[in-house]
RNA sequence: GCUCGGGUGGUGGAAUAGGUAGACACGCAGGACUUAAAAUCCUGUGGGCAGAAAUGUCCGUACGGGUUCGAUUCCCGUCCCGAGCACCA
């Protein structure tokens, strides 16, 4: 009988969808198993042949773990706020959340023909009120709550005021914005406005005046990670630096915690790195320079690793944007420092980055004082110090930092070597080694040791004390966009005014376009009557990363309506056991919702501190492009390998009309009416394309839809054939031609079920020849899907089912256990043979095989080899057996006595896994 | 520039607490079945040399060294490819 596999499919994933086969709930007396995968953006073009490959391989596990016997958590839902939607919107008029709907149908329709395990029933929108209901919620708890440094976590606004009205602040240790010292006296004689605009610098969702990375083609800001190389990552338009006030998350407090924790997680070592990087801790001095104008002194503070440099310092820089510009600034250099700073505000992000070598700057006039040799040094601004980093303002050191080298040998600044022997003719001396010269007390020590010695020193003189900062900047917050979730706040008096729990969801409002209003409002300025109270709305939505930072939790409880999970479902769930996504969301979304997470724990609304536990890396699936060569100037063809013979261009060919890198010609000339009658030359009688890799997409004609794949081979096919194609967390493009392997594969083992027509499987006791093959599978499966080793795990499928062929075994004692073990990778083929097989309901609750060693030790002695008196023993098994046993067996086997002469071993030595040495 | 990965047949890739390199699959070549096609099955397939053949032999895991009885695997250096960060003081 045939393997049909579209009426088998078809009929299982009704099955599944009508009996709510994968439909969980909390069960205390199963283990819990959490199983994520990185939900969609919901995009109009629909699924491509790249996209599920994570979702299979989750999937593949959600199986495992459930026969294993875990109650698996397996949800999926959409990502659906995005600016796509709404840039189609402004294009056509169509509403956003009419074309997201249509597209997230066609995504379900795509995702239940691969035949997922999803439990549908909690899904989950992130722009449906009722979901997002509870990121405005988040919003406000965050809103109202502080870091407090002291004890390490997020608190109360309230307790934070009750303090400032006993004792003032200069107690409170807080991760905020720039605030005075104050006393309670002051405090209670502030205004209300005065308190707010404190309070302000303490909450952690806040209101504040930063630099942002602007982009006038989209009409709102992005954040870091919406940005690459200066073009905005959704429609790559340009991006420029501006300052606004925007919301803001104080991610920065968490910098320490989100840092630590990462230890524990098992996550991979680059992801890892990746974000140690973007957090980019790093320990030095804040040092204080006495500088002075002419007119006025002021203490200007500076950050630097290197406090053992001091006496090399011979200037100092400040960023452009740096407030110390104005103060610092004499008339003299007036009229110079102004077109600088004009110069530096006006160029973009990509220009700056264009020009990295170029050096450019201006002195302001002033001087400090280099507070180890009381020099007198002048004071400069230049763009190549960051306005956002440290304190804006650094002391240069020539000598041994590579930019203040550039920058003193432009301007011809001095350069004082620091350390023994360095030779600085030609750059700088960067490296932390070597012993100190130049440099008073500290001369002779190491740099090492001059670190330390010299910070001890600044703070004994009490200019300057140890210091800890951070790469990691304040996430903002505000977009200047309709398709998104609006701040449940309204502007009372000017004084923004959160709303309460009970008064949300705030939904969107309607507006009649899409666009910003011609004053240069957001979107939402175009709501009619969009107030609460009376009062004026926030009209900024929330970003992207607002809707996905905690969408795990909600997973737990999705329609919960008095919380965003409840503390049950929370305490059984708990955490996301394996996180499957990409690579690209490491510095976005697994900072925002490591950071979400953590503020959620530091209030109690959830129990563990870190969501994710492991997460894996899908690698990208790349396209694989198919080429023709036409001979210029005519519309003459020729094949890949005569195309040397002529002058020829490259011209893309849609890979779907290509099989096996031959190309199909009465396609090709019906496929766009200018190759209707092209002439070809051909090799052999057939048309060989030439291929490349490159980015799937349309330009390039090799997108391979999923559907079509399940139309023709079958989604048991072509979820074996993703994991086939190679490692998964590595890239590698997608490949239509190797797949007839796979689905040949499962034709076989369909066919072994089958005398002709009929299915017949033997009743028959299983040989030891037989036992060891499906344990042997047994065992293998168990480890790669462990290891995530899937491609490794699909061979094994096939050498088993070649053994099996070569013994015509069609034994039901091995076909089940094999139908369970195959039925994480082709589950709908495993269904229909498991109920076939006389079994009721669905295989994915039946147990997994046990792997038992049945096997005598002659199974141990395959290959061996010998070498200087040393006899190895390769073994194909690991071995259950303990090293006296394995001595027992050696000196016992015949055949080794045979080979090695009786009586002449002297010792065996077992390593253990593979080799055993037989010393002679 | 810094950080992290990675270089194995015509192709995707196996094999690393050092031990038969190239499993499995694609492709290709030959064959069987067939009027034909599809499907299916069988055989061969890293390279060189010798041989009619079985087979033998040498070379082969980016390149050059090293450790070792033995290296795709470990160490040092070089080259190339990919990813991330990029004036972070």
């Amino acid at each position: 009988m045939e393997y049909n596999f579209l009426e088998i499919e078809r009929s299982w994933q009704a099955f599944w969808a009508n009996n709510k086969t994968f439909k969980v709930e909390t069960d205390p007396s199963k283990p819990k198993y959490y199983v994520l995968d990185m939900f969609p953006y919901p995009s109009g073009a629909g699924l491509h042949v790249g996209h599920p490959l994570g979702y299979i391989a989750s999937d593949i596990y959600s199986r495992y773990k459930r026969l294993k016997g875990f109650n698996v958590l397996h949800p999926m839902g959409y990502d659906a706020f995005g600016l796509p939607a709404e840039q189609y919107a402004i294009q056509t008029g169509q509403h956003p959340a009419k074309t997201t709907e249509k597209n997230i149908e066609r995504y379900r329709e795509q995702l239940d023909r691969i035949g997922f395990s999803f439990d549908w029933t909690r899904e989950v929108r992130t722009c449906d009120p009722d979901y997002y209901k509870w990121t405005q919620w988040a919003f406000l708890e965050m809103f109202a709550h502080w870091y407090n440094k002291k004890s390490g976590k997020a608190e109360k606004i309230e307790e934070l005021v009750k303090v400032f009205a006993c004792e003032g602040n200069a107690g409170v240790e807080a991760a905020c914005g720039d605030t005075d010292i104050f006393t309670a006296a002051q405090w209670n004689s502030f205004s209300v406005e005065a308190r707010e605009k404190i309070l302000m610098e303490y909450r952690i969702a806040y209101l504040g005046e930063t630099s942002v990375n602007w982009c006038a083609a989209l009409g709102t800001v992005l954040a870091n990670d919406e940005v690459k190389e200066g073009l905005s990552v959704r429609g790559g338009h340009p991006v420029e630096q501006r300052k606004m006030r925007q919301w803001q998350l104080r991610v920065s407090a968490y910098a320490e915690r989100l840092l630590n924790d990462l230890d524990e997680l098992s996550w991979s070592d680059s992801l890892k790195d990746m974000q140690r990087n973007w957090i980019g801790r790093s320990q030095g001095a804040e040092m204080v320079f006495r500088v002075f104008n002419g007119s006025k002194e002021y203490n200007l503070d500076i950050f630097t690793t290197r406090a053992d440099t001091v006496f090399g310092a011979t200037f100092m820089v400040l960023a452009p944007e740096s407030e110390w510009v104005e103060k610092l600034t004499t008339e003299d250099q007036k009229g110079a420092v102004e077109e600088y700073t004009k110069y530096a505000k006006k160029k973009t992000e990509r220009e700056r980055m264009a020009e990295t070598k170029k050096v450019t700057g201006v002195f302001t006039g002033s001087y400090a004082i280099n507070p180890f040799t009381n020099e007198k040094i002048p004071v400069w601004i230049s763009e190549y110090v960051l306005a956002g980093y440290g304190t804006g303002a650094i002391m240069a050191v020539p000598a041994h930092d590579s930019r203040d080298y550039t920058f003193a040998k432009h301007f011809d600044l001095p350069i004082i070597p620091l350390i023994e022997g360095c030779d600085i003719s030609q750059e700088s001396f960067d490296a932390k080694e070597g012993i100190m010269c130049n440099s008073g007390f500290l001369n002779g020590f190491t740099v090492k040791q001059a670190i330390p010695a010299a910070i001890e020193e600044v703070e004994k003189l009490g200019i300057g004390r140890r210091k800890v900062n951070f790469r990691l900047r304040d996430a903002i917050f505000s977009r200047q966009r309709y398709w998104g979730e609006p701040f449940p706040i309204y502007y009372k008096d000017g004084i923004a005014t959160p709303m309460e729990l009970k008064d949300l969801p705030l939904e969107l409002p309607e507006v009649d376009k899409f666009l910003p209003t011609e004053g240069g409002e957001p979107p939402l300025g175009r709501a009619e009557n969009w107030t609460f109270g009376g009062y004026p709305v926030e009209k900024s939505t929330m970003p992207g990363f607002a809707g996905s930072s905690a969408y795990y939790l909600r997973y737990m409880d999705p329609r919960n309506s008095e919380a965003l999970v409840s503390k049950d479902a929370n305490n059984y769930w708990r955490d996301v056991d394996l996180y499957i996504g990409g690579t690209e969301h490491a510095t976005g979304h697994l900072i925002y919702s490591r950071f979400w997470n953590k503020f959620l724990f530091d209030l109690g609304f959830v129990c563990e501190k870190e969501p994710f536990k492991k997460l894996i890396n899908q690698g990208m699936i790349q396209g694989r492009s198919n080429f023709v060569y036409r001979v210029k100037g005519t519309n003459k063809f020729v094949s890949l390998g005569l195309k040397d013979k002529y002058d020829t261009t490259e011209i893309h060919v849609d890979v779907n009309i290509v099989s096996n890198d031959r190309l199909n010609i009465d396609a090709f000339r019906a496929w766009m009416p200018e190759y209707a009658d092209a002439q070809f030359e051909l090799e052999n009688g057939e048309y060989i394309c030439g291929w490349a890799v490159e980015k799937m997409s349309k330009s390039m004609f090799n997108v391979v839809n999923p559907d079509m794949i399940c139309e023709k081979y079958g989604a048991d096919t072509l979820r074996m054939y993703e994991m086939f194609l190679g490692p998964l967390e590595q890239s590698k493009p997608w490949d239509t031609n190797g797949i007839d392997g796979v689905h040949r594969f499962l034709k076989r083992f369909w066919r072994l079920f089958f005398n002709k027509d009929t299915f017949e499987v033997s009743n028959e006791q299983a040989t030891p020849a037989e036992l060891k093959i499906l344990h042997r599978l047994i065992k293998k499966i168990q480890e790669d899907i462990e290891n995530f080793s899937f491609n490794t795990s699909v061979s094994a499928f096939m050498i088993a089912l070649n053994e099996l062929y070569e013994l015509n075994c069609n034994k039901k004692a091995i076909l089940e256990p094999m139908v369970i073990l195959i039925s994480a990778f082709a589950p709908h083929i495993a269904e229909e043979l498991w109920s076939r097989l006389g079994n009721p309901g669905s295989v994915s609750f039946a147990a997994f095989p046990e792997y038992v060693e049945k096997f005598t030790i002659e199974d141990l002695f395959e290959y061996p080899v010998s070498f200087n008196g040393k006899l190895r023993f390769k073994l194909t098994l690991s071995i259950l057996l303990n090293a006296k046993e394995i001595e027992a067996a050696v000196l016992a086997d015949e055949n080794t006595q045979k080979y090695l002469g009786a009586g002449s071993i002297k010792k065996v030595i077992v390593v253990p896994k593979k080799i055993i040495n037989i010393v002679c």
